[in-house]
DNA sequence: TATTATATTTAGTTTATACTAAACATTCAC
DNA sequence: GTGAATGTTTAGTATAAACTAAATATAATA
């Protein structure tokens, strides 16, 4: 069949291969949740191998990499040994667990790693001829620090808002105005 | 020469080697920026090959890169033919950049794509026994199109702020209670 | 226990991307 | 104009990531 909601739902599946990838993630990934997402039932491994024509081997790897990300659920049914899988429709919720998977994990990386190269330039061993270009470092890294800093909570705080909360924040952005 | 300033360089370039690549870049590029922001002076192309140790060719794209993304300047000194490099410092304007310059556009794409399969969704050439599906399909759509709209009207408010109401944002976020 | 249905892991292949080396282009000095 | 210094482009290479196909594991049922 190729009526214009088929084209709808490949058009989207694409689509989101496409975001999947500029964030980073597998193609197939962002194809896999398109598909589960535009089934009004939840969908089982084989149907997902069908209908985003990839391999089982991917299906299976990327779907368990999209359940941890919360971005899908698995469902068991008694008497049935398939695993279904359905999509989680909250998109701040989505958005807040892979800041805490993936973004959050690599932030604390990054701050450490600037620590480590300030605490480096404030050595007591920096000779005499070197300390000004110890206190211009210092300067650097500690204007870089800060900024990871402010990111850093600016994440901590959207990870720890509430639906409520998140409410009041988008208002404020203007973005409830459209 | 091993001391510790040069270790806090060498370990600096190495995380934004790190950062670079998670955020889509080459790593050649963070190792470059890395190089140049933690330079009293402007670096000439030579000079960066022989710091990162990376070839002229790479070096003078990802420069260029960098330059198109407002992460560095080029300066040029008369009777000098070389190109010179500073490091921009003020990494909110860089972020402003790169939304500007990469994510703004993607984030457009995304917008249309779900536009369009949202269309289809409501073409009038949907069968009877397809207009339950129908329905559904636009209620999801509907669902990710109002989520787009808000991280997009939430960009270009980021993108739109002077300096003096970013402040206003960060606090709000608690970000300078550090 | 054997069989079947399913999911996961593994070994190998494909593909995309960024890199290197070298050719080329440009600009300046003489 | 020729030669030297610099930057850019290109052709080819290396590498990492994700995929496929197939082997293996697991669980359920008869």
């Amino acid at each position: 069949m190729d009526n214009s909601l088929s084209q709808a739902r490949q058009n989207f599946i694409q689509g989101m291969s496409r975001i999947s990838f500029f964030w980073g993630f597998p193609k197939a990934m962002g194809a896999i949740f398109g598909a589960i997402y535009l089934s009004p039932g939840p969908l089982s491994l084989d149907q997902l191998v069908e209908q985003v024509s990839v391999s089982k081997g991917a299906v299976s790897t990327n779907v368990r990499q999209l359940e941890r990300l919360g971005m899908v659920q698995k469902h068991l049914r008694v008497g049935d040994r398939k695993d279904y899988y359905s999509a989680e429709t909250d998109f701040w919720k989505i958005v807040k667990g892979i800041l805490r998977e993936r973004e959050k994990q690599e932030f604390d990386i990054a701050i450490r790693t600037v620590d480590l190269s300030l605490e480096l330039s404030q050595s007591a061993e920096i000779s005499e001829e070197e300390l000004e270009l110890a206190v211009f470092y210092q300067d650097r890294l500690g204007n870089i620090q800060r900024f990871f800093e402010k990111i850093d909570n600016l994440v901590a705080t959207v990870l720890a808002l509430d639906e409520f909360r998140m409410g009041a924040v988008q208002k404020l952005f203007g973005a409830d105005q459209k």
